[in-house]
DNA sequence: GATATAATTATACGCATGAATAATTAATGC
DNA sequence: GCATTAATTATTCATGCGTATAATTATATC
């Protein structure tokens, strides 16, 4: 009775190729809305991208707004996964893990994401977005996604910082977002601030720069 | 030849009330802005909003995005300038200023313009959007309006920090205006993460908490 | 190989949008 | 007080949008 079992054997219509159009739409949606955000990404230019009618489109996905959904559930899914197998393997460890190696783990999945290709930099350059965007719908989108795994690493700091209280840390773990995700969100601003200096210093360096910084700030006493 | 002058004198059709629709406009815009982003906004709705025609809007300020522009430019130069007088007056003291002292001379006016009322906290939020955009008209606009003042800081910081080299400087700058602006787009995510534990700590207090976070990282030693 | 059904396209609908123009109203200068 | 000009509104235009539906194509099953 599986139905998606039954769905893989009875599917007439479908084309030889191997890579599914489902996924190459979502792909190039996620570059689309990325580029010009959700209001001002139209789903024909989604379909033009992929090379593909806009009704199929609505078949796949049903409206704009669920194709978005859609877009983002993928690669955020698979980012929270990363971020609680890489917590696990800290917290599994005999030593209690540093505060600069907590922040590693939850900062490493997005960054490398970042450089895994067009569609990985898209998504996140769509998520800065979906940050600054204080609509009702975004913010249930990202806590659906994200909330769990948050909620575990400002546990695990707790633990490793017990003088300081719980709400500081919960305050300086969203001073942290901030950071990393206005700076994940484009680089090439960055390098304006720094009037053309950052080319020396390396993508993987600067993730140690940012660890470094964060770490510092958390782990400071309060007055 | 003043032209602006002759206009001031000049100037039938005019209606009797204080406050001219022009302003009214560009408040209700900022407004309409922040909550729905700029390709979420109407022309329609900001002329609703105002109580005002469509064509109005047209007159004063010709196309939506110039009216944006408008919009950005009016209090983006108003918080550059509360930057600027609050470093001057740090600087022609005797003592140099601490980083305490320079992180939170950047971060107070934009704080005090969050809770300055409605139109304030709009802008706020529409700001922390406009970052956002990795659209080359909102990156220029950025650089229009915030630029000199925040190299003048970085400088200001490199001068108390002589350790420090000033391309890691600049970098942590960023890192600092990313978890500003993320914070002050929406306390109320803030208060997701911490649980509602957030209420307890104070606006005013809060903003400590940042400046002290913050400039614990700007003062960390490079490994 | 006929039939059923999944995948895909072609086409159209209704509507909201940014922009534009024309008409109207009100203040000013002489 | 009349002509001039600025401010404001009413209305229209062309376009692009999300959505919807109908037609077509391809595959699998028997």
């Amino acid at each position: 009775m599986n139905e998606t079992a039954i769905a893989r054997h009875r599917r007439p219509g479908r084309p030889k190729e191997d890579t599914s159009l489902k996924e190459t739409i979502l792909n190039h949606a996620e570059i689309a809305f990325a580029e010009n955000g959700y209001e001002g990404t139209t789903v024909r230019d989604v379909a033009a991208r992929a090379g593909v009618n806009q009704a199929l489109i609505r078949y796949y996905f049903g409206s704009k707004s669920d194709l978005f959904d859609e877009v983002f559930r993928r690669r955020g899914g698979i980012l929270s996964g990363h971020r609680h197998v890489n917590l696990d393997r800290l917290l599994d460890r005999p030593e209690p893990p540093t505060v600069e190696e907590i922040v590693h783990a939850y900062l490493k999945p997005q960054w490398d994401m970042k450089y895994s290709g067009e569609s990985g930099a898209a998504f996140v350059r769509m998520q800065a977005r979906l940050h600054a965007e204080p609509e009702e719908h975004a913010l249930r989108l990202r806590r659906e996604v994200y909330d769990a795994s948050v909620k575990r690493y400002i546990a695990a700091l707790g633990s490793i910082l017990p003088e300081i209280p719980k709400e500081v840390i919960s305050t300086r773990w969203a001073f942290l977002v901030g950071a990393y995700l206005f700076m994940l969100n484009d680089l090439a601003r960055l390098s304006d601030l720094t009037e053309g200096r950052l080319a020396e210093i390396g993508k993987e360096e600067l993730l140690d720069h940012l660890v470094r910084f964060l770490s510092a700030g958390l782990r400071t006493p309060v007055s």
